[in-house]
DNA sequence: GTGAAAGCGCTAACAT
DNA sequence: ATGTTAGCGCTTTCAC
C-alpha cells in the first residue's frame, strides 16, 4: 500500500495525503479528518526508504560503542560494564523522544570505518560515539563527518582541532578529576599515605584523567606515588589479577588502592582474598563506576558513580539539538560524579598487626 | 557524491557501477578494477534509501524487547537483567554477519504498534521479538507480520495458530522444563520436602512454563506444592521483599525456595537475611538465568544458566536463513539450560535446632 | 486549498 | 559486456 492508493482512497491527490502526514498547516480540518480515516482504516504508513530520499530526515540515531575485549574472554562482549545500562539508556531516550537507534558495536580501529559508511549511507541523521581509543581511525573519521555527532569520554582539545569546519559536535564528560580528588581524599582522612593506583587504558580519556588527577591529587597532599605500586589493569579483570598476584608476591604492598573501573576493583579484591590479605582490614580499594556490581560483592565497593543515564539522555538532547539546528557546532559538557562510600576502605592497619 | 558521478569520472556508465557493485557476474575486471579505483578514491557510499526503494533489503534487524519494569524504580529499565547481555550478543551476531540492528524498547501493548510501523515504514528486513507477555497487541501484531520473525520466549502453539500464511516465524525458548527439573531434583536429593516457589509473570511464557513444571516435578516426587509457600513475585525485586516479608510474618517456611529468576532470588535472599534468616543454613535458595549478579552475591546462587549469547546467535542465524529464504515458514527450537550449583542450597536444617 | 509534475539515487529489464 | 530507460514511493515547487 503506498500513499497513492491512500489519495484515490480519500478522494484526494498524493500531495494531500503528503501535506496531511507531514502536518502542514493549510489543509482544512475536513479533509485532513477525510484522510486520516482512510489512513488509519487501513493502518497505512510511509515508506522510509522514499521520505529519506525525498529529501525527509531518517529518524534514526546510530549509537557506536567501542568494545574493551578481554582477550582471555571469548565472550568478547561481556568485559564491557558500562554496554548494558549505556545502551539502554539511549534507547530508552531516544525512543521516547521519537528515534529510532541503531547500535553497533566497534572492535577495533579498521571498524572505524563502519561509522563513516554508516553516514555516507545515509542511514542515520546523527551518531552517538562513546569508549573511544585514541587513534588514527577514529580521529580521521571524526574530521570528516559533517553530520551531528555526540562523543562521549573524549579529549576536547583534540576534537576541537580535528573537527570538519561544517562539523557539529558535542563532547560529554564524566568530571573525572573530581571524582578521582574524592577518592584520593577520602584515603587519605582515614589516614592512608601508602596509595596505589590500578590504571585503565590511558588511550581512554578517562583512563588517562583518572591516572592524571591521581598524581595530582597525591602531590597535593604531598604523598608520593610509588612506581611499584601503580598496575597496569587496562579496565580488564584478567590483566588486573596478574598484575596484582605479581605485586603481592614481590612482598610491598600499599595500604589501599584506587582502581579506574570497577571491574578491576572486584578483580583486585579477589586476587588479595585469595592470597588471604583481607578487604578492608588489610588493604582499603575504591572502585571507579558503580556498576551493578559494586553494590552486590562483599565488601560492597566504595566507588564513584557514573551517571550513564544522565549522559545518555544529555547525549540524545544534544543529537536533538545538533539535528534540528539549535545548537552551535561546537558544545562540551562536563557531568557531575558522586563519591559513593560503601564498604570497602578502611583506616590503615597499624604496622605492627598487619599480617 | 552519488553513482553517476562515479559512473562520468570511472568512464562508464550508472548501471556498471551498479554491477560492480553489487559483484554481478559478467563484468570484466579491469572495468571492474577501473571502477573500483574511483569508489576507493572518494570513499564513495551506495545511498541506502536509493537503493532499498529500488527493490534491495535494507540489511538491517529490529530487535525489539519488552521492559519488564519496577513501577517503584523510575530508571523502569534497569530492572531487566536479560537486557543487556541480550542486546550486546544480537548486536555482536549481527554487526558480524553484515546486519544493521535496530534495537527498539516496548513498554506497553500500545508500543506493539512500533513493531508493525517498523516493519511498514520498510526500516528493517526482519525482526526479534523478545519477553513478550501473552496479550491481545502482540498476537495481533504477530497475525499480521508477514516478515521474518524470531519470537523468543513465547509458546509455540499459541504461533502456530495466528501466524498469516505466509509468515516466516522462528521461535526460540530455552528448556524450562529441564531447567525446573533439576532445580526441584536438587533440593530433594538434598533432603528436602517442603520447597516453595517465587512466581514471575505467567503472561510470560518461561514464566508459565518454570511454574508449571514446578507443580509437576513436584507431584512426581509425590511432594506437596503448599500455597503459602508460593510467592508471586513478578520478576521484581520489589513485588518479592513484600511477598516474602508477608510470609515470614506469617511464621511458617519452607526449608528451600525456587525464583524463578535470580532477582527474586536475590531479593529474597536479601529479605530473609534481614530477619535473621540464614541462606542456606535455615533456607535454600535456587535462582533462575545465571545473570551477572549470581556468582557476585553472598552466598553465591545456585541457579539455571540460560545462554543468551547462543540463543542471540542461533536468532541472528534464523533471521539470516529466513531473509535469504533457506528457511520454511516455521522453526521452533528449544535451548539447552545448564544447572550451576553454588553455594546458596543445603541439607535442610533439623527440625530441633531451626531458628 | 489542491493537483500536476519533477526529482531524490538507485536497480533491473531491455536493448544493443 | 555495457548503455538506456523506466520505475521504486515520496516531497515539494509551481500552477491554478
Amino acid at each position: 500500500m503506498k500513499s497513492e492508493e491512500i489519495a484515490k482512497l480519500a478522494g484526494v491527490s498524493r500531495s494531500t495525503v503528503s501535506r496531511v502526514l507531514n502536518n502542514y498547516a493549510n489543509v482544512p480540518e475536513e479533509t485532513r479528518k477525510k484522510v486520516m480515516e482512510v489512513i488509519n482504516k487501513y493502518d497505512f504508513e510511509l515508506n522510509m526508504s522514499a521520505r529519506v530520499l525525498a529529501g525527509k530526515r531518517t529518524d534514526t540515531i546510530g549509537l557506536f560503542l567501542f568494545s574493551v575485549y578481554d582477550q582471555k574472554n571469548p565472550q568478547r562482549i561481556y568485559g564491557n560494564s558500562y554496554f548494558g545500562p549505556f545502551v539502554e539508556a539511549v534507547v530508552d531516550t531516544g525512543n521516547y523522544k521519537g528515534y529510532y537507534v541503531l547500535v553497533h558495536t566497534i572492535y577495533n580501529p579498521d571498524d572505524c570505518r563502519r561509522i563513516q559508511q554508516t553516514f555516507m549511507q545515509r542511514r542515520i541523521d546523527a551518531g552517538i560515539i562513546i569508549g573511544t581509543e585514541k587513534n588514527e581511525a577514529i580521529k580521521s573519521v571524526i574530521s570528516k563527518i559533517s553530520n551531528p555527532l555526540v562523543i562521549v569520554d573524549y579529549d576536547p582539545a583534540e576534537i576541537k582541532q580535528i573537527m570538519p569546519s561544517d562539523g557539529k559536535i558535542t563532547v560529554i564528560n564524566s568530571d573525572d578529576r573530581k571524582g578521582m580528588d574524592e577518592c584520593v581524599d577520602e584515603l587519605v582522612s582515614l589516614g592512608h599515605r601508602e596509595i596505589g593506583l590500578i590504571e585503565g587504558r590511558t588511550t581512554a580519556y578517562s583512563g588517562f584523567l583518572r591516572k592524571d588527577e591521581f598524581r595530582k591529587r597525591m602531590a597535593a597532599h604531598g604523598l608520593p606515588v610509588r612506581k611499584e605500586y601503580c598496575l597496569k589493569g587496562d579496565f580488564i579483570r584478567s590483566k588486573t589479577e596478574n598484575a596484582v598476584t605479581k605485586m603481592i608476591k614481590l612482598g610491598k604492598l600499599p595500604t589501599a588502592m584506587i582502581a579506574c573501573n570497577d571491574d578491576m576493583a572486584i578483580a583486585a579484591a579477589e586476587t588479595f582474598r585469595r592470597h588471604g590479605i583481607r578487604v578492608p582490614e588489610d588493604i582499603s580499594i575504591i572502585g571507579y563506576d558503580d556498576s551493578q556490581a559494586a553494590s552486590l560483592v562483599q565488601p560492597q565497593l566504595t566507588t564513584v558513580r557514573i551517571p550513564f543515564y544522565k549522559i545518555a539522555q544529555k547525549a540524545v538532547e544534544a543529537v536533538k539539538d545538533m539535528v534540528e539546528e539549535k545548537s552551535t557546532c561546537y558544545i562540551e559538557y562536563v557531568i557531575d560524579v558522586e563519591f559513593i562510600r560503601r564498604k570497602s576502605c578502611a583506616e590503615p592497619a597499624e604496622k605492627g598487626e598487619k599480617t
